[in-house]
This record gives structure tokens, sequence and C-alpha cells, in this order.
DNA sequence: TCGCCTTGCACTTTTGAAAAGG
DNA sequence: ACCTTTTCAAAAGTGCAAGGCG
């Protein structure tokens, strides 16, 4: 048990750092805006617009929340399921300084991130083997789209009902992917005001190495488990002091042992369990908002639990340590020279196709996700990689 | 035999309609 | 009559464990 809370004290820690390095600004080199001035008739390589990057600087604030377990001394997994499985952590994302104006779509797609597939043995993650084909053309396209830019500016966008499957015949818009094999996240916002119209909108794609995971029928590290379980309020039921209510005792008992005295508790004899009968029931030992903030919040999100993100809500603070209390007050800045990242082969017409040229590991272990990587600078689409190591606080 | 996948289970939170209250 | 709050059932999201499959 203490190595667990020891476990947990360092991944929240490690958590916090990635956290704030997420609430990333990047600059971001792109058309949104068509130069007015200080004009650079020289195309750059790089831009797939036509215009030079200092003609078309946007800043670009990244906000992804809570990916816990991204972090260096720990590689996230993610559950696929055949009906399709939430990612946990929840993508969340604020961006800035879009032309108010105009309507965008936000897409988001996974990736490979390389061309390997991974066993977990002996408490690592090694290659096993080469990968099978991605297939590509799945996209989560965020329900919000399109919305002009002062919409999408006005809160964080939230990427919580993206699911991921192994099995294409599910669900059109779950996002396929190979079971034991590791991905990347992509974020893409196009100038568009329609579905059709995204094909020929001016667009911008963003990674981030922090978020990369490796797809999963069953978790392998049991750390990640732990996390998932301690954070994910569906997993509560998981917790330790409840699991063991679970096993020695009734279900009466056990929500009876987490009620104060004086709250009324019904039974359904039908469903053989206890149920709510106090509204105020819902905040106890909970993560979750009380249930009037939730009717009358803005937005009730409906798995992020709400205390990770004290800019969005102002719901009283966890000071659990399980509860990864997280501000989100600390903003790094995206550098002033863009990478341009091409992590992988991508036929799909609307999206772009970068030259492959991830440089992977030169050992059959995945590197840490703070290796350092090297992106193509001439990949024909900008592709704006957060770095949490050189970054350029004066810029923004 | 082994590793991975599927399925059903018990548990949870979320959601939204209906009922109750002001 | 209208609006707000509460209640409650159903739906959906979790990880676990057992069994299936190649």
């Amino acid at each position: 048990m203490l190595d667990d809370n020891n476990l947990f004290q360092r991944a929240a820690s490690s958590a916090y750092a990635s956290m704030a390095a997420f609430t990333a600004a990047a600059n971001m080199y792109n058309s949104f805006y068509p130069s007015t001035s200080n004009s650079n008739t020289t195309m750059d390589p790089v831009n797939y617009f036509g215009c030079s990057e200092k003609d078309l600087i946007r800043k670009f604030e990244l906000n992804l929340m809570i990916w816990i377990c991204g972090v260096d001394f720990i590689h996230n997994e993610m559950i696929i399921t055949k009906n399709g499985r939430r990612l946990f952590p929840n993508l969340r994302v604020s961006v800035s300084e879009l032309d108010p104006n105009t309507k965008y779509m936000i897409l988001l797609d996974i990736v490979p991130m390389d061309d390997n597939r991974y066993k977990y043995h002996e408490s690592a993650w090694n290659i096993s083997g080469k990968a099978e084909p991605h297939i590509y053309g799945r996209y989560y396209v965020h329900p919000d789209s399109p919305q002009t830019g002062s919409q999408w500016m006005k809160q964080s966008i939230l990427f919580n009902k993206v699911k991921i499957t192994n099995s294409p015949m599910q669900n059109p818009n779950h996002i396929i992917l190979n079971s034991m094999h590791r991905y990347i996240p992509r974020l893409h916002i196009v100038q568009a005001s329609d579905s059709y119209s995204m094909r020929t909108g001016p667009l911008s794609t963003f990674i981030f190495e922090e978020t990369v995971f490796i797809a999963v029928t069953a978790y392998q590290n049991d750390q990640i488990t732990k996390l998932k379980i301690n954070n994910n309020p569906f997993a509560k039921g998981f917790r330790e002091p409840t699991h063991v209510k679970k096993i020695n005792s009734k279900p009466l008992k056990r929500l009876q042992s987490c009620l104060p005295s004086d709250k009324p508790l019904k039974y359904d004899e039908n469903l053989h369990r206890p149920y709510k009968c106090d509204s105020s029931l819902l905040s106890i030992n909970s993560n979750s908002p009380p249930l009037q903030s939730t009717m009358h919040g803005a937005i009730a999100d409906s798995t992020t639990p709400t205390y990770l993100d004290n800019s969005v809500g102002d719901h009283e603070q966890d000071s659990d340590i399980n509860s990864m209390n997280f501000s989100t007050s600390y903003h790094q800045h995206f550098p002033s020279n863009s990478f341009y990242s091409s992590y992988a082969s991508d036929p799909t017409p609307m999206i772009y196709n970068p030259a492959y040229t991830y440089m992977g590991p030169t050992s059959n272990q995945i590197p840490s996700t703070s290796t350092p990587m090297h992106f193509n600078p001439y990949g024909r689409y900008p592709t704006s990689v957060y770095q949490t190591n050189n970054y350029n606080p004066s810029f923004f």
C-alpha cells in the first residue's frame, strides 16, 4: 500500500508537470489569416498554403487536461473494445486567436507512432514484430463543428466522446486501432463551414508527444490500472476500500458506510441494490461536483472530473492525492520555430500525407515520451509539435 | 501452453424526463 | 402558469475474471 502511495505521489507530481506542459500555447503558422503586411513572397517549403510562416502566425493554446499517465516513467495504455472505448484521460484543448468570425471545424484522429508491434514483458514494453497496417480515414469531428472562431475560443474544447475500437465493422465514428500498437492523437483545425469545404479548407495539425499511448485489450501494466481506477470516476467501484467491501459485505452496508447517519436510504428490492434518495450523496467522497452544481453548470462534463480544471469550473477542490488536483493557471508557450512532424504515412486525401521520417528507437526498448524526436522540416503540411523541454516563454 | 481477445458481470456516473415545490 | 429543484430509472462507462481462440 505504501508502495502504491509512493507510486502515485510520483505519478501525481510528474503528471502535474506534464499537465503544465500540456497547457501549452503554440505559435501556429497557418493560413487562418491572409497576410496583410510585410508580405513575404518567398515560398516556404513547409507552407502548405502558399504563404510565408511569418505572415501567418497564430497562437494556439493547448490544455490537454489530465493526461495523467503520460509521464516519463510510465507508458500509457488505452483499452480498445469491439464496441468502442473512450479515451481516459480525456483530451481538452483551448484555442486562441482564431478569426472570431470565420468558421472552423476541429477534428481528432489517432495515428501510429511507428511501424512496430509491442509486447509487455518483464514490466516493460518491447518491440515484438512488425505492425499491422493501420486503417486511416477515421476522424472524430468535434460535435460542435463547425463553429466560429469566437465560439471555439469561448471555452476549452473537450474530446470526451471519442471512442477507439479494434473492430472496423462497428460505429463508423469510432477510431480503429490495433492492439499492442503505439499511437498518438492528432488534432486538426480546419477552416471550413461544413464537411464539404472541410476537404479543401486551410488546415493545421498538432500532435503532443506526451499523449502517446499503447492500445491494449486489457491493461498490461498494473501501475496504469491503478492510476486509471483512482482517477476515472466510472472505475470508482474498483477503488480499494469499496472493492474490499464489495467482497465482504452487501451493497446496502457498503453504501450506508458512506452516508451520514441521518440520510435516508432506500433499497430497491427489484434491483437488489440501494438507490440514492439524497442528492448530496453524489458529492460524498466523489470527485464530481454536487448535484446542484452539475445541474446549473454551463458544462456538465460527463467524464472529466471537474476538479481538475479550475479554469472551467469553480467547484470545490478535492485535496486528496488521488483526486489529481491540478491547477491550470500555468501556461507554457510554443517555440517560435515550430517543428513539423511526420509520424506516419497517411494516404487520406483530406488530411496530409507527410513523408515518413520518424526516427524510431535504435534498441528494442521503446523510448520515453520525453525522448527528443526528429521531425522532418520539409513535410508538406505543417504539424506543430509541442515540446515540453524547449519552449520560449518570451515569445508569447 | 501461451498470449491475446471477447464477453458477462457488478459496480459506478451521467442523463433526462417526470414529479414536486415555490 | 411558470420556473426551479428534486427524484429516479435507464443508459452508458469502468475494470475484472473467466473462457475462447489461434
